[in-house]
DNA sequence: GAATATATATATCAATAAGATATATGTACT
DNA sequence: AGTACATATATCTTATTGATATATATATTC
């Protein structure tokens, strides 16, 4: 999926800085898609220069000036088009797997090399980690900008119950049978 | 972790062609962490060069020459080191998260401005390949070259169970909500 | 009160990695 | 005979990351 329709998908919730796409995907959305500001910002360049994007610089008191971008009509037509185009692709290519580099369970596969204590401090965090991320999918106070699209959709909601499941389950495998690596 | 560390813990089960290297994360492991061609080969270079691999050119009968590398000494020590070192990274840097994009969940998170019946195949396809990961992961046959890795060892066995937990409890929740997506 | 860290905000650049392509050959299927 | 796929290595363009630079406000710590 390219860059642009991440963003434009993105912007169909509402018109956004380059700086809330980005809080965006390090929010629950993290699990699933990342994207840095290198790449952020040099596509919503190129995407206002094709109009698929229009820009409102609003200037703030002293701080930086925020440009806030909104998808236009051309935009929306172009999201829209490429989402199926990709869809299409993704069904003909055969492949349905994510993109996955798990650094910790790389440390895990070879931590016969590893200290004991060491494999045993990168699990404990592992799992505080994990049930951080779980907490924050939980959460159900007020709802901060970067939430909402995550809260109030179907989608959201469906996501938001797929992660749960996963990171429930992995932390209780984990739990479960960390025991049999030590030996 | 650094593409070094990789093929070198890659390689502490036996001497491989790049080609094999590619192999094993095409497999089971590929749920894990992969490379691609343009990043395995430069690397191989690179550390043949460090003296961290050595290498063996096998003639074949008229396929183009298999050069098999062996993890030295001197790799074994830096691999050590290495891993050891990238965990202490890892463990100050407090992100213990896993680099994840998945595509196909950005596609459910966009799926109102596809068709249904677009969702509907693409949730299918993805459900059938979630299962023949499964089932490749399950399966207790003969072992391949590529498996080995991941079978006889406590880390390998580890790591599969947690793969099929995590993945058995993605379809269950997929199966069961889907239709929450459709109205 | 001063110093430090963190948050907001955009932008660029070097290093890294992916994905595509080129080359060459064998095998299996149609 | 022709097509597709598997084995095998290598390179090159493009995309992406991660680091860094710039500027300011606020919150925290000493």
């Amino acid at each position: 999926m390219q860059t642009e329709c991440i963003c434009l998908g993105l912007l169909t919730t509402g018109p956004k800085s380059g700086y809330e796409i980005k809080q965006f995907l390090s929010g629950p959305l993290n699990q699933i898609m990342s994207l840095s500001f290198g790449t952020i910002y040099p596509t919503l360049n190129k995407m206002l220069k094709d109009e698929l994007v229009s820009c409102k610089q609003k200037a703030q008191d002293k701080k930086p000036d925020k440009k806030i971008y909104s998808i236009t009509k051309k935009g929306q037509k172009w999201f829209r088009q490429n989402l199926l185009e990709s869809s299409g692709e993704w069904l003909r290519s055969g492949n349905y797997g994510d993109q996955v580099k798990s650094e910790f369970l790389m440390l895990i596969l070879f931590s016969e090399y590893l200290p004991k204590e060491t494999t045993n401090l990168v699990i404990n965090e592992r799992l505080l980690f994990a049930k951080q991320i779980l907490a924050l999918l939980q959460y159900d106070g007020p709802v901060t900008q970067t939430g909402a699209q995550m809260r109030n959709t179907p989608q959201g909601s469906f996501l938001r119950g797929l992660m749960t499941n996963i990171i429930s389950s992995g932390i209780d495998y984990i739990e479960k049978n960390r025991n049999k690596l030590g030996k």
